[in-house]
DNA sequence: GCAAAAATGTAGAACGCTACACGTAGAACA
DNA sequence: TGTTCTACGTGTAGCGTTCTACATTTTTGC
């Protein structure tokens, strides 16, 4: 009969650390949060300790009591280049502290939630919740909590770090407009969420601005690559093929010049192709997609600074929002064909 | 002076369960864990009141005397979209299981896993991690742990998940010199990786096997974008071009298309490229990369897998492999030209 | 019908840490 | 000289679970 487990080396305890440098366990406690009331002196032996012995504090136990110095950041999904950069940005701004980021990868993130809740995160970061209001506000009461990509403050009880999703559709349309562009579709997602309803709002708006109202036309999908897919074609087959298509993300973009390409649609001059987001894959060259920054890994700073703030204390609601601005490239170039319905304004 | 923290709804605990239900804390443990002893109507009574109290154990507190639940998944990077069907598989082997994966994000795994040691993570699974041997059997030597994408089985104390890696850069040289390419490059990752060097061996081996050994040529370059274009703009203004290039991963090779196309270089007529992984960017139009697969969901479902086996129990050694195969497409499409070097073997 | 065995339930001691409540000693002040 | 502060350390009660040891009840075997 084998034994169960191996020989699972035992942990260092702050017994063992308090014992080593011959002090209480409560000055070892003490040292380790450096809370108030220990000499130098103190602190010089207790640290030697630790470092002699290997000692790390168990997350479990300290959570028990206080905090975790752990943080959960929660994804939609793993495919959308946007998120790296982020977690980019929500790492170099926690490299600074003492909380570790652990992720969370679910596009309901709603069971994710309450597991990182019970495993005591000392705070979330949702990134595109499409949690209903009152689910969000729930969860808020429970951990301290920061949204990124969620337009509706709503209660006092969270931070939210958003573009302004609104104007970046407009910024497209506009831009589109300008290079000569009239019959301009929108691909958005089937899932609802405040960001997406905000884009296709700045789309309406700015196309109602442009005398184009009549050309609106908004096509949902799931992200599921076959449903957009199908999208896609759907439009570009279609008897009045737009001339422009604006995707809510890059990676819908991406499909969508992949579709384009397979059917010999040829981009720009059959139809512009826009993103959103301005990921790493804009820049490629088989892509050179026109698309919006909106800076990821400034939301992901911003969202940690605002998130370790509330953690230590503040109460007050913040709510940072950048401006979006448009990068033009390719996939949009000057339409070189004379505007059709081109009754500007 | 406000209150510091806010009215943050307090937890239900076994406690209230346990008096509610009117039967003892111990009792209700034992439902939780369904462990030996227990009636079916103490049972129903206890589920019951957890579920009307809405109660969810606290892993920290089950942490300090046995098992979180919880299993960390450590990501070299959130950029690959490789790793994304990796972790399709493990969520999908899990969902039946109560275990929860977090996800950890660092290149260098190394602080990561004494991290989430810290947080008494149940077990570990590490996708291409660059740790030496002695460092690995170390961690498994204090957490179970399944590695994806090692080559040094070395120790009995973990178990590992690959394709043969090897293998699937024998048939990329096939392929490319069935197709007619003779003049083969590679490029490879400059950080060590026992993935990357048995992707290097099979390279090499195969060239040698076809009579070119003379024109092997292996560049090595960081993940860093700048590098990589770098890396690839060198091999295709030198002198003596290569007329093919497999890339050690898809994202590699989607960046020397890139390049590629800016220098005006057409694949793949004047350059075949290859890549690694199958991802779903392969399928794209303006890719249409061909690419080993290698099902990074299976290699996924395995190491769950193995894992949970192993956090219960099993400690002999295990190791699967799985077969790559090549799946061709156009950017390795034969080859119009006749082959200038064509000395087969 | 009675002993033995099996089934079911409970009490309570950990697990590793935090933080409250104190104790002590020296400095500052009157 | 006494008194009050301040700085520095320590003892110890939990935090919410698990799990061993034990008590009690029911079932089984003869």
């Amino acid at each position: 009969m084998q034994k169960k487990t191996g020989p699972r080396t035992p942990r260092i305890t702050i017994r063992e650390v308090a014992s080593d440098a011959g002090v209480s366990v409560a000055a070892v406690s003490k040292v380790l949060r450096d809370a108030y009331g220990v000499s130098e002196a103190l602190r010089a032996k207790v640290q030697a300790s630790m470092e002699k012995l290997n000692y790390r504090p168990l997350a479990s136990a300290r959570g028990l009591r206080g905090r975790t110095y752990t943080i959960g950041l929660l994804l939609p999904d793993l495919r959308n280049p946007f998120f790296a950069d982020i977690f980019d940005g929500v790492t170099s701004a926690l490299a600074r502290t003492q909380y570790q980021a652990m992720q969370g990868i679910s596009v309901t993130a709603s069971e994710l939630v309450d597991a990182m809740i019970d495993r005591q995160m000392d705070g979330l970061i949702l990134i595109g919740p499409n949690e209903m209001a009152e689910r969000i506000s729930e969860i808020a009461h429970r951990v301290p909590l920061v949204l990124i990509g969620h337009h509706e403050p709503g209660d006092e009880s969270f931070d939210t770090v958003n573009n302004d999703d609104q104007l970046g559709a407009r910024l497209v349309v506009r831009h589109l407009h300008a290079n000569g562009y009239r019959r301009i579709a929108m691909i958005s997602l089937a899932r609802a969420s405040t960001v997406v309803s905000q884009r296709e709002l700045g789309y309406r708006l700015e196309m109602v601005d442009h005398g184009l109202g009549s050309d609106t036309l908004i096509i949902r999908s799931t992200q599921v690559l076959r449903d957009v897919q199908l999208a896609v074609r759907r439009l570009l087959e279609s008897d009045n093929r737009p001339d422009a298509i604006f995707c809510w993300t890059d990676l819908i973009a991406i499909e969508a010049i992949s579709v384009a390409t397979e059917l010999g649609v040829s981009i720009p001059h059959d139809v512009a192709i826009v993103g959103y987001d301005n990921t790493m894959y804009c820049d490629f060259a088989q892509h050179r997609l026109t698309s919006v920054d909106q800076s990821g890994e400034l939301l992901g700073i911003q969202a940690a600074r605002l998130l370790v703030e509330r953690i230590e204390g503040r109460t007050a609601p913040e709510h940072f929002v950048v401006t979006p601005r448009i990068v033009a490239r390719a996939s949009s170039a000057k339409s070189s064909r004379t505007s059709k319905s081109g009754q500007d304004r």
